[in-house]
DNA sequence: AGACTTTTAAATGTCTGACAAATAAAAATT
DNA sequence: AATTTTTATTTGTCAGACATTTAAAAGTCT
């Protein structure tokens, strides 16, 4: 583990890329002490204060979780799905958020991966998920909802439907797809009209999910696709008309 | 902006916390100067190391950037693609091999993932994406190339089909799967056998994403699907066998 | 007046040394 | 033997200093 003295970038920068490129290499393991703060200043040949702002880099990032005390010090993280989740979340919302992407972009992406779970999620699901889903489609079903509510037990009820696919991995790649979108959905008014439709895919979906018919399932949320792009687009064309 | 004096949580930690919900609720937008760090310090009531740490932490997530200099300063970054691409691949990376996922839990969720992909790639690809796809097809049949450069290979072939799909979003959420499987697949031996086999399924999906047959690209990639995971279990298999 | 050079001020990057707080092990006491 | 006290170690925080980079301001020369 050492840092090139002829870079020009930041020491604290190439101190936790140095570390991060051990543990990733796998010459850190799970759990393992790293060298305390002092030690590793000697190590590197640069200050404390410089190690640490290596160091925090890497908490940041969940790599290194520390400890005070006798017995304490920085440890290789175990980087948890739940850890993953939050991450994603935050990366993904912004990277909508600050790169005009446009709705259209973003929802084809998520539909196009919620289709992949929907086949798995159809042969899986456990009765717990769809319980979810049941009770999710009656909170969207009750007057007096805010969009914003509406659109969090949305969420919510997508989640379930991915889960159903009980693949932790993909959980985790549709975690961000499927937030990140939130806040796009947040700017649709929805109508009762509009609730009412959008119930009747969740239900649909949902009845192909529990008697195990992908397809249908697939076939439902191409549906709800259409259906969220035709209410996103209305939404655009009536604010561009106002000006 | 502002700490909870209450909270037991590092200082560093509670500032970077504080200004990442800052620029997730838009109060900061792209390329907007933060204060200085003296100046922080004196905001925050603490002391300037204190809030150096809090920076590093927001850069590792480059969500800033900090330019030194009379004019200089921390900025809100915006969050690039390649960024994103990045960090997505280091976590989805230790995700995998700190978590004892299973292989085929790993190649499901990735192939999942590419057959979303596949229907779009069919109708949107360009003569350069499809370019790529073959020469990596060529370049898989060279003899004497190691496993490893073989699996590199395909890596690259896969990201084209991806990117064919012309969603930066998606491109985005899949560059993490299907990088990540790569030190998994690095742990099979393929055959020159294996091998043919599999360009022949390349060539399969190559042909039907050029000729715009959405339906057979999803096909080609689940008979891939089938094929990695029997060279998988055979490899595992084999060596359980040794014991 | 305009082009070039020098100075200056502001900002981040780094270092040093100190103390506070937490924590577990060791030592002392009952 | 159990409990309490001490001690050593480690991270968290602070204060102040200096180095380095950078752009703007001031000065100088043609």
């Amino acid at each position: 583990m050492k840092i090139d003295p002829n870079s020009t970038a930041d020491l604290s920068a190439q101190i936790a890329t140095a570390i991060r490129d051990a543990i990733v290499a796998g010459d850190l393991i799970v759990d393992e002490r790293l060298p305390s703060e002092s030690e590793l200043a000697e190590q590197f040949q640069v200050s404390r204060a410089t190690v640490r702002e290596g160091l925090k880099r890497l908490a940041a990032q969940s790599l290194i979780r520390t400890q005070r005390g006798a017995t304490g010090g920085a440890f290789v993280n175990r980087l948890s799905f739940e850890d993953a989740y939050s991450q994603q979340i935050t990366t993904s919302t912004l990277l909508l958020s600050m790169n005009e992407v446009s709705f259209d972009t973003a929802c084809e992406a998520r539909y196009a991966l919620e289709r992949a779970c929907a086949p798995l999620s159809a042969s899986r699901r456990t009765a717990d998920q769809l319980a979810t889903m049941r009770a999710e489609i009656f909170r969207q079903g009750q007057p007096g909802l805010t969009d914003e509510a509406f659109c969090a037990s949305d969420v919510a009820f997508h989640r379930a439907l991915v889960d159903g696919a009980h693949n932790p991995v993909l959980s985790y790649q549709l975690a961000g797809a499927v937030e990140a979108m939130q806040p796009l959905m947040n700017m649709i008014t929805f109508t009762a009209r509009d609730r009412a439709t959008i119930l009747t895919l969740h239900t649909t979906i949902t009845d192909a999910i529990e008697s195990g018919k992908g397809d249908a399932a697939v076939a439902g949320l191409s549906a709800l696709e259409e259906e969220t792009r035709n209410l996103a687009a209305d939404v655009f064309a009536r604010r561009a008309a106002k000006r």
